[in-house]
DNA sequence: TCCATGGGCAACCATAAGGTTGCATATTGG
DNA sequence: CCAATATGCAACCTTATGGTTGCCCATGGA
């Protein structure tokens, strides 16, 4: 999961798979939405790729670039024993709340 | 979120997170669960740190490091979008397996 | 009081990220 | 065929990661 989480630390990448969910563009379509060049672009896109977040293939000059969103569910699942622990600190939370509301009035 | 990304995209900060779900536990008991030297631990619970996944307070000479996973609440929220994505998968791939099957048999 | 223990800080090293620029190459449309 | 288009690759720079070792300092007990 290293990987997936790499890929997915930069905002810059979270946004090119925000995107792509809409559909596959090409790495020039890509690039054109960020402020940077298109090399830079290109190496983001290698992490993604690293992390299998993304899959390219080429299609005459251009390379299509495709969501792969299937490792996600690794971390998905990873969250999953979180999210069973934050529920349970809210609902400490809630108990405490309600104590001091017993005690208050 | 870039940091809570970066904080989980190390095998060895994830396996911390997870430990630390059981109770809060010292800087030292934690580096000793680990091959690596201590300062390397506690670069580990730096970065952990900066993404705001463990709270460090000092009591007496140790350091007790506990977990505050509630960043993780925005990675679940961004994950939401794929998991609707990937079960759109799912099912168009359930919806060819069965359209497969019927004009298969 | 004294020293073992818990930890921080700094220096140093290698490798990975995140950018840039420049140049090479393969298609595609006229 | 030729020029524009879409990308790739390489070199280079800076900063962050991930480790190490060595040294310093506070504190808690015997």
């Amino acid at each position: 999961m290293d990987a997936t989480f790499t890929a997915a630390s930069h905002h810059v990448r979270r946004r090119i798979l925000d995107r792509l969910r809409r559909g596959p563009e090409t790495v020039g379509g890509i690039s054109r939405r960020f402020p940077i060049s298109r090399q830079a672009v290109a190496k983001h896109l290698r992490l993604l790729e690293r992390g299998r977040l993304i899959v390219v293939r080429r299609s005459g000059r251009e390379r299509l670039v495709s969501l792969s969103a299937r490792p996600l569910r690794e971390v998905d699942r990873w969250l999953a024993g979180y999210r069973r622990y934050w529920r349970s600190r809210l609902l400490s939370l809630k108990r405490l709340a309600e104590e001091i509301e017993r005690r208050g009035g």
